[in-house]
DNA sequence: ATCATATTTCGACAATCTTAGAATTAAGCC
DNA sequence: GGCTTAATTCTAAGATTGTCGAAATATGAT
């Protein structure tokens, strides 16, 4: 019974740690195909148990998938999911210069604007 | 000396939290001069003290702003860190909409178009 | 089958988070 | 001052998270 704030704050959650975001962000501009843990692990320079934890977190949210490669691990972004969490945290946390509520003022659109 | 990284780590946290997610859902669509915490309690029905301390966690993130309005105190979204935030994550874990994925269909940037 | 490589899982510990009742501060009013 | 309302801070407990060495698993090669 996870409704979609739920999966929103799990997701973003998994995103709310400077390794794990530093992992994802790595994996993002990465190869398609996917980064291999080992790489990812000298890059960031952490234990692998740490690195396969944070992975297991990243991976649990949606944000990665995994596939093997004969010895190695194979992590790719899901940029579907990627996409669909920054569009909701667009449309229903910065407004998305959506429908004013009600209120006495009510100025649309503080977000989107580059002013 | 936190660097955007970890910046965006912290207040990517302060919103993985179910809780913390729906308030600031609340405050964001509420007027733009603040939603009073007492409003906030009781529609989200939870205790004061619950309350308080998640809506700290959010400011210390810098993502709302307080302010006293007699008795009470009202919660404004920090719409510039919102749309800080949104936009890293896109341009920097979402690619920013670049390099099109070999997939089906590549919808057009659900946020901030920059084309 | 043995070995080497790549990575995960196990186990344990400290640190942080979440929750909420109780006590406290802050502001306005009589 | 005393009283009421609004909200925070204090305090404490239980739960979760982060870390990483050690052990285990998986794959491919000799």
């Amino acid at each position: 019974m996870t409704g979609p704030v739920e999966q929103a704050a799990e997701q973003l959650k998994a995103l709310g740690h400077p390794v794990r975001l530093s992992i994802l962000r790595r994996v993002v501009q990465g190869p398609l195909a996917g980064t291999p843990a080992g790489e990812l692990q000298s890059r960031l320079e952490i234990p692998a148990s740490t690195l396969s934890h944070h992975l297991a977190t990243l991976a649990d949210a949606g944000l990665v998938q995994v596939a093997r490669e004969g010895t190695t691990l194979r992590y790719r972004a899901d940029f579907s999911v990627l996409r669909a969490l920054t569009e909701y945290l667009w449309q229903d946390c910065c407004s998305g210069g959506a429908e004013p509520q009600s209120g006495p003022e009510s100025k649309p659109s503080p977000c989107c604007r580059r002013d």
